[in-house]
RNA sequence: UGCCCGAUAGUAUAACGGUAGUACGACAGUUUUUGGUACUGUUUGUCGUGGUUCGAAUCCAUGUCGGGCAACCA
């Protein structure tokens, strides 16, 4: 019994799984075709993610296909720069599209499709302004009332709309409207639009056009040209599917079917692309790939990898009910993937200089530390080299250490990773009071892989030999926003801006062993999280990004006094 | 207050009329040459009220709360 239990709810499906393993069962269809279908006008967030592993995951599943369709139909907001970027995130996650297409590529069809309503006395053209328009639909309580134009023959509204088509009339002046229902309790029925005119130059058709269709008139076409059986999208279009089934119905095309899930929300961040907008226009972030960011170059740029991200969207799962993701699922997911495969390396940030003064002067020796304690045979390694100077972390030296503090503290012993253990003799402080420098003894039969000292440390620290380091810059990031939802807060969201979401370090002390870094390789600092380099980091001038820290219960502790 | 969605630990998500489970978080511990990882354990939950039923998170009614809808945006 508990077996089979334990089996069956492995295979918990999600709702939309359900849906398409039942339309699969039950014949419906054989195959399934979905797409993931943007607005080429702002970059991809991790919001867009859990769409694309939707659709692209349910395809890849139930052995369909996905489409990559951009929804083009409003020229004067959508741009080339916005397509390739978005392109170029699809690819990065780890997806490939059966096809790229644009709603742009359908508008002859479109047109076509409209004529057909109009044939059928099922859309006119509108002379009036949008106030007026506005005001004769009524309110959610009040039914909207027909004007004049509703009643047009329909040869008068085929030759009204194909003028509009031949730029007869200027922008606003005329309109195509479905003749739906203007009593609808559903507002999108009342007599929806279908086309307005602008005269504007598309990324794609440039100027072949001076019509464009609204988003309803043209989505769930373009779904239905391209076969779509389950077309998914976020719940606030959930009373646009009545008018989705609507125009399918009346212009007798291929049924497409619109299943709609709740959209992504995630705390300490904004999701919406005006919201992120903002932050660009207004320089509170640098750019849409400003690593504090939450779209998908950002990330990249952070650090993060596909396979985290696409666990993340595995792991938050799917549903119609509004939901606020914790951060630290997302952070779970990065340090779950980065744990296995990022090669550690040490890096000492906020450095502090430790003599051991009864080593050698001069002398050099060649340790050896392992790429990945987390991967076969250690990972390989690299040479590290050790000499009476290190730079060490000024948080690893404390001058009156609390009980279980397994650092350095005169009398203490650590030992210092891959070499040495030592004993803290004392340290030396400035005229301010800073500590400038700590002295220690090594203990010569304690070193690492050859420690015959049978002396037992509680703590092990990292270090990096002074003459031998190399300098780098490392950029440290905290949350962009100090409240957990801004969005719901009181006022501008921009209010609640971290103002220390990032801190920069100039002079980072890290081993010779990185000099050949290049933009994209990703590292664990030991002890103190994953760095990723960045794309403008130079061999010259060495750059990294910190994607997350590492668990530190330690500082947990601290906290607690 | 018209219509439409929704409500399960702190946060997400399962349980499809039959023992409320999982993950993240939090807390405690074991292991450890990363205070990391791994492992173990603990904690906290079915929005309220009626009803149907031997049995309700699940079905029905009603209330409450949250979200969406009246762009020539998508």
């Amino acid at each position: 019994m508990s077996a089979e239990k334990i089996k069956t709810e492995e295979k918990s499906l999600n709702f939309l799984e359900e849906i398409v393993e039942n339309d699969l069962a039950s014949g419906k269809y054989t195959s399934i075709m979905t797409r993931f279908p943007p607005e080429p006008n702002g970059y991809l967030h991790i919001g867009h993610a859990k769409s694309i592993c939707l659709n692209f995951g349910l395809a890849l599943k139930y052995g369909g296909r996905t489409n990559l369709r951009f929804d083009d139909t409003n020229p004067v907001k959508e741009d080339i720069e916005y397509v390739d970027s978005i392109k170029e995130d699809v690819k990065w996650l780890g997806f490939e599209w059966a096809n790229e297409l644009y709603a742009s590529d359908y508008f002859e069809t479109l047109y076509e499709y409209a004529v057909k309503l109009i044939k059928k006395g099922l859309a006119y053209v509108d002379d009036s302004s949008p106030e007026e328009i506005a005001a004769q639909k009524g309110t959610p309580t009040e039914p909207g009332k027909g004007n004049e134009y509703r009643n047009r023959s329909v040869e008068e509204n085929l030759d009204l709309f194909a003028r509009m088509r031949a730029g007869d009339f200027k922008d606003g002046e005329k309109v195509l409207r479905a003749k739906v229902d203007l009593a609808s309790p559903n507002m999108h029925m009342r007599d929806p639009l279908m086309y307005r005119i602008k005269h504007a130059d598309h990324h794609r058709t440039g100027n072949a056009w001076c019509i464009y269709p609204m988003y309803d008139f043209a989505h769930g076409q373009s779904d239905s040209i391209e076969h779509i059986t389950h077309s998914i999208c976020t719940v606030e279009f959930i009373p646009h599917r009545e008018l989705y089934d609507w125009f399918i119905e009346k212009l007798e095309i291929f049924p497409s079917h619109q299943y709609e899930f709740a959209r992504l929300n995630m705390t300490y961040t904004v999701m919406s692309k005006r919201k992120l907008l903002e932050l660009v226009n207004d320089k509170i972030v640098d750019g849409w790939s400003d690593p504090r960011m939450p779209t998908i170059a950002a990330l990249r740029r952070r650090g993060y990898t596909p396979e985290s991200i696409r666990l993340f969207c595995d792991k938050i799962g799917v549903q119609k009910r509004e939901n606020l993701i914790d951060l630290s699922l997302l952070e779970f997911c990065v340090r779950e993937d980065l744990n296995k495969n990022a090669t550690r390396r040490m890096a000492v940030l906020d450095p502090i200089k430790l003599i051991i003064t009864n080593y050698p002067d001069g002398h050099v020796e060649e340790l050896s530390g392992e790429n990945n304690p987390e991967a076969e045979n250690g990972g390989g390694s690299r040479p590290i080299p050790f000499s009476k100077e290190l730079w060490i972390e000024r948080e690893d030296f404390m001058e009156d250490p609390p009980k279980k503090f397994f650092r350095l503290g005169v009398g203490l012993t650590v030992r210092l990773k891959y070499a040495y253990i030592v004993k803290c003799t004392g340290f030396k402080k400035d005229e301010d009071g800073n500590v400038t420098e700590v002295y220690a003894e090594y203990i010569s039969e304690s070193r690492s892989g050859a420690d015959s000292s049978k002396i037992n440390v509680k703590g092990t620290i990292h270090w990096v030999s002074v003459q031998h380091a190399l300098t780098a810059e490392v950029r440290l990031y905290d949350r962009l926003f100090k409240v957990e939802d801004p969005s719901n807060e009181e006022g501008d969201f921009k209010e609640y801006i971290n103002p220390d979401s990032l801190q920069v370090l100039q002079k980072v002390y890290i081993e010779p062993a990185l000099a050949a870094a290049f933009p994209g390789e990703r590292y664990q600092f030991l002890r103190k999280g994953y760095f990723c380099v960045d794309e403008n980091s130079t061999k010259e001038k060495l750059v990294f990004n910190r994607t997350v820290g590492l668990k530190d219960t330690w500082a947990k502790e601290a906290k607690k006094g």
